[in-house]
DNA sequence: ATCCCGAGGG
DNA sequence: CCCTCTGGAT
């Protein structure tokens, strides 16, 4: 019964926000699942800008998971390095696209057990690329924006990301999973700061335990 | 000067 | 659980 008004509350809260924002707007936008994977694999430590001036360089050079699980570890870090910075995810890259072409054909596989058998790609990096490519809805984003906003907003009490995406999961209907994470993440990156949240500004005010009273 | 993403390893 | 990676942001 408790459970059941922690749902419509997680409802009600997703639902706030697909009305502030219905369709998320999303920096990396790639069509092919290796290059959106890549370009996840890559943001993780960067900024979104700095992702889309440097994939167009690495996909024309090597086009494939083939040709990039291939390339010298040298030459991935020369062009990730000379186009911005990060060059410690040039053997990550590398990696995960051997794997593929290798142990699935060159094809992001659609089971999100299989995806994370890649190099450097755990269940955030999974759920982006199945959500964001395929539309397979296969768990809940959660990132630190997504972990903070979720305790704030006291829909987890868990501060592991592998336990808060199985509370989020139960909270939220399947089909709301993607959006939902997309939504948590620009909500937390934008209004829901670590630092200084914009609380006079939020659209959960009256739905957070945790809103800054003065601010 | 300090904090920080997300993954992997100890 | 804690630590490292790397350079940008604050």
């Amino acid at each position: 019964m408790a459970e059941s008004l922690r749902e419509a509350r997680a409802r009600q809260i997703d639902a706030r926000l697909a009305e502030l924002t219905p369709d998320p707007k999303v920096e990396l936008d790639f069509e092919d699942a290796w290059q959106l994977l890549i370009a996840t694999i890559l943001a993780a430590q960067s900024t979104d800008k700095l992702v889309n001036t440097v994939t167009p360089v690495l996909f024309r050079r090597w086009p494939t998971p083939a040709a990039l699980g291939a390339a010298a570890q040298e030459e991935v870090e020369e062009v990730v390095h000379s186009t911005g910075f990060f060059r410690n995810k040039a053997k990550a890259v590398i990696a995960a696209s051997k794997k593929l072409a290798e142990d699935f054909g060159g094809v992001v596989p659609r089971d999100i057990d299989e995806v994370v058998t890649l190099p450097g790609v755990a269940r955030k990096t999974a759920n982006v690329v199945l959500g964001s490519a395929y539309g397979i809805a296969s768990g809940v984003v959660v990132d630190t924006h997504v972990t903070r906003v979720s305790q704030r907003l006291g829909l987890t009490a868990e501060t592991n990301a592998v336990k808060i995406e199985r509370d989020l999961c139960a909270l939220l209907p399947r089909d709301r999973w993607i959006g939902a994470g997309h939504r948590l993440v620009l909500h937390g990156r934008y209004v829901c700061k670590a630092k200084k949240p914009l609380c006079t500004e939020c659209v959960l005010a009256d739905l957070c335990p945790s809103r800054a009273s003065d601010a």
